[in-house]
DNA sequence: CGGGATCCATTGCGATACTG
DNA sequence: CAGTATCGCAATGGATCCCG
């Protein structure tokens, strides 16, 4: 099931709610990649605290856009995936890629 | 002259440095449709308080996102504009429309 | 009207310690 | 390894008052 923090009118606005912040964004933009592990993304996410990190993934999954799996094993060893709603969200990373270069180009030869 | 706040390696953080933020990309959203005067976002943007929207119009403006005018009238009117760079994010808020108006349509019929 | 300047409450977040 | 729990600070953001 899907969850339901109630939507507001604006598209944009319930976009934003789910993954109008820093590092969900950049979470999103990692597991896009491919699934994850949590060191994983700690390393990759420079900057991001422990606590910091498994309270944004657990929003994102109760928002149902990553999914958790565990794999009874030792050491233990947890994936972060993408659900297919999370997948939906790639054009919006993909956007953001191409401005991300093309701005690069500009300030670049200024 | 555009900024120069030292630009992470990837494309993705560049553009989640600039308006990876709920409020820049809610007024992001609004200036995309004309420009817009103060008292304008603050309505439009419900729960804003006067503070975080003149910090962030000041940001976006040190960003070279937005432009601000101000027209020497009685009462005073400013207008906040989009630059070419601000335009040319454009396609990100669109992605993140289209997927909000998706995403309704899901939680809505299940 | 569109802010600037304060002051202050809230809380996000980091650091640390401990566990299945 | 991948967390949970707690503590405490620094910073974000809200409320208020004033001004060009």
């Amino acid at each position: 099931m899907i969850p339901k923090k109630d939507l507001p009118p604006c598209p944009v606005a319930t976009t934003v709610g789910m993954i109008g912040n820093k590092w969900k964004l950049l979470i999103l933009r990692d597991i896009l990649t491919g699934p994850k592990r949590f060191g994983e993304l700690r390393k990759s996410l420079a900057g991001i605290s422990q606590k910091v990190l498994t309270d944004s993934l657990r929003g994102m999954e109760e928002d149902g856009i990553i999914t958790r799996t565990v794999y009874a094993e030792v050491p233990p060893r947890v994936e972060y995936s993408l659900s297919e709603l999370g997948e939906s969200m790639r054009p919006i990373i993909n956007a953001m890629e191409s401005w991300g270069i093309a701005y690069k180009t500009i300030v670049g030869r200024e």
